[in-house]
DNA sequence: ATACTATTGATAATCGTTCCTGTTATTAAT
DNA sequence: ATTAATAACAGGAACGATTATCAATAGTAT
């Protein structure tokens, strides 16, 4: 049975929800804490990593474990996949619909039982794309 | 213009390139550090860290970057799919060839330029699926 | 009011990994 | 052979992201 867990919706946990609404850029826990900080100059950064945990557990967002070191959050909590820039660490939305047959050609190829995937596409963004075909003009130029 | 980096096989790498074709596990530097020590005791869990960036580098191994917080490693540097324990975290290749067309669904849908991407199954692997089955009858019991 | 529980801020601890430093081994040049 | 230059080493400190601890506070329910 699940067991029935009371919130209550603090004035962080509120603030800390805002703050990830207002984003389309998949911040990580130190970038929310430096936003939030700005209204709540008190809050501490254990607090953030706490209510963002408890927000996910909710259903409310979204953590993610991309690719690198760091996990970042995502306002829209359903399920999509997302492109990360390899130069600059910066994530976008990939516009590709989830794969839900994807699990089906492994059952009964592995011994594990299959409960979902997870999907991210690697690149380069405006940015950095620029940046890279600099690097190799200067290259070229030698 | 790729510059020629001069690479010693010393009896470190050696061991640890030795080490890690002999397990189908795809061990942790940490992991592979414990095994190594066993025939190099003096050896430095710094040196291992190094040399294991230095085969993936090579192209010899593959560094793993999966779910959760830990890298991991692979003797086969060839691209292929990984299925991860969700309770234990252990890891083991997924029998489906890769998906070479994905990448095409998102030009000109997307401004990143793709390089690639990671897919990763989840799941749990015979041991956890049982355990987790008993939890299951316990709390049917209540 | 009182007791109980959830949450907070502050800070310490942890984990995996990388970086530094002085030393040693290997290769290249004299 | 000696010497110089380079690569790699062991050991340990430092690092960044995250989690845990704990006393104090605030909200809820008797």
């Amino acid at each position: 049975m699940p067991e029935k867990i009371s919130r209550r919706m603090t004035l962080q946990r509120k603030t800390i929800l805002n703050i990830l609404r207002q984003t389309n850029s998949h911040p990580s826990a130190d970038e929310i804490y430096e936003s939030v900080r700005k209204q709540l100059p008190r809050i501490s950064l254990g607090t953030v990593y706490r209510n963002l945990e408890v927000l996910a557990n909710m259903g409310i967002i979204q953590k993610l474990e991309l690719g690198g070191t760091i996990k970042r959050f995502d306002w829209d909590p359903n399920k999509h996949y997302h492109i990360r820039c390899l130069c600059c660490g910066q994530v976008d939305n990939a516009p590709i619909a989830p794969l839900n047959k994807l699990e089906d050609e492994l059952y009964g190829a592995t011994v594990f039982s299959i409960i979902g995937h997870r999907l991210e596409f690697e690149g380069f963004c405006p940015n950095c794309t620029k940046r890279e075909a600099q690097k190799t003009d200067l290259q070229d130029a030698n």
